[in-house]
DNA sequence: ACTATATAATGACTGTAAGTCAGTTAATGA
DNA sequence: TCATTAACTGACTTACAGTCATTATATAGT
């Protein structure tokens, strides 16, 4: 009975379409403008079939979101590894650049991870899909935790926390990513986003190597 | 003819009493759940009435938001000043407090600052709202460029840019806010908010303390 | 006091889009 | 071939933002 195999198959390919149309759609008209009708309309079936493999429009986002993610941690991964040895600040570096990076070339998934938290957004998805975004949050996290542990270990940074230290370059990195998202919040700090974003690595990496550290 | 003024009067009492229900009704069943029916009954007015004061729910929740960045600024400002003179980074502590401590007393200020640049909002308020909302957060961040420029004249600090130093300062101070915003990510952290604003904080003022300073 | 005019307020109505479900179609296996 | 199950459909329901023709109220002139 291999027949069932390929059922599920065929079932996870649906669900592939829905979800490739639903960044196509979401992206050309933003997702609050996008439609579920606009959705299923490019996806060539109709809108119950839609519902039938995700729950809600959000729910849709959410895991495009999740796609982003595993991405994204990849990246990290990447970006934590090299050929030879790194310094702890120079690893720092890196991640925040694929950090940075990932966003930018992916809006979509920026702008669900910030809204994810809020009203609409937390009552529409399940709390497994919500709790599987944290797990990645968590994974990404423990990159740059597991950096500065090194840094740590080496002498060069000075805080009693790694996680917290993590927490706070994270926290800053979504800040600047944040601010930098529209240009009259760039105007208002006159900056561009690389600059403002190497600032506030630099000064995050100084606060960290600074002897007497708090983090 | 007084009657002019007594006319202005009363229609700017309605229109804050349209603001005051709207308050209480988004903060008792959050933005997206109520409706601009129950912002009408609780002002005991009638749906048209409401839109001929407001244009859309958004601008309503726009200038409650306004109001709060008012309330701020007057807050920060009593932060910045104190009876004794100040060094630079207990400046910088007093308007990263008061700043924290608004926003976590006026969490729809800071959801909807937050969200203010995506989507649904963007489009449904009007560029003066928004400009209005921007020319707040200008002079809230004067505050803290001020802060800094005093630390650099005093050689405290060394960064080459106050504005860039301030912009790291307070997209950190979001992040942080953003990130302890919800009890999974709060976990994910294992601390609380007030350690994380702590560790943010020290770690971005020994960045700036940090000679050699980028920012 | 009476009436014309302007101003303010109303709520039934419209439009839109998310989400549902009774019914249809297609595939599988006996 | 036919019965059973799984997959799909799209007309329908519901909810809510936003509109506008109509009604009510206040003001000013006579």
């Amino acid at each position: 009975m291999t027949t069932r195999a390929r059922r599920e198959r065929e079932k996870e390919e649906r669900r592939q379409s829905i979800l490739r149309a639903a960044r196509e759609v979401f992206f050309e008209n933003g997702f609050h403008r996008a439609t579920v009708d606009n959705v299923a309309e490019r996806a060539e079936v109709s809108k119950g079939t839609v519902y039938l493999y995700f729950e809600s429009k959000e729910t849709i986002l959410a895991h495009l979101l999740l796609e982003g993610l595993g991405e994204l941690l990849g990246e990290l991964e990447q970006a934590y590894a090299a050929d030879e040895p790194l310094a702890a600040d120079e690893r720092l570096r890196r991640l925040g650049r694929a950090y940075l990076q990932f966003f930018q070339r992916e809006p979509l998934c920026f702008h669900f991870l910030m809204a994810m938290d809020r009203g609409r957004f937390r009552e529409a998805v399940t709390p497994q899909v919500y709790q599987e975004v944290l797990k990645a949050s968590i994974r990404g996290l423990d990159w740059v935790v597991r950096a500065i542990e090194q840094g740590v270990q080496e002498g060069q940074f000075h805080c009693c926390d790694a996680r917290q230290a993590a927490a706070t370059l994270w926290a800053t990195l979504n800040g600047v990513l944040e601010l930098m998202n529209h240009p009259l919040r760039r105007e208002m700090v006159g900056v561009g986003t690389e600059v403002l974003y190497r600032t506030a690595m630099e000064t995050v990496i100084q606060g960290l190597q600074a002897t007497g550290s708090t983090g």
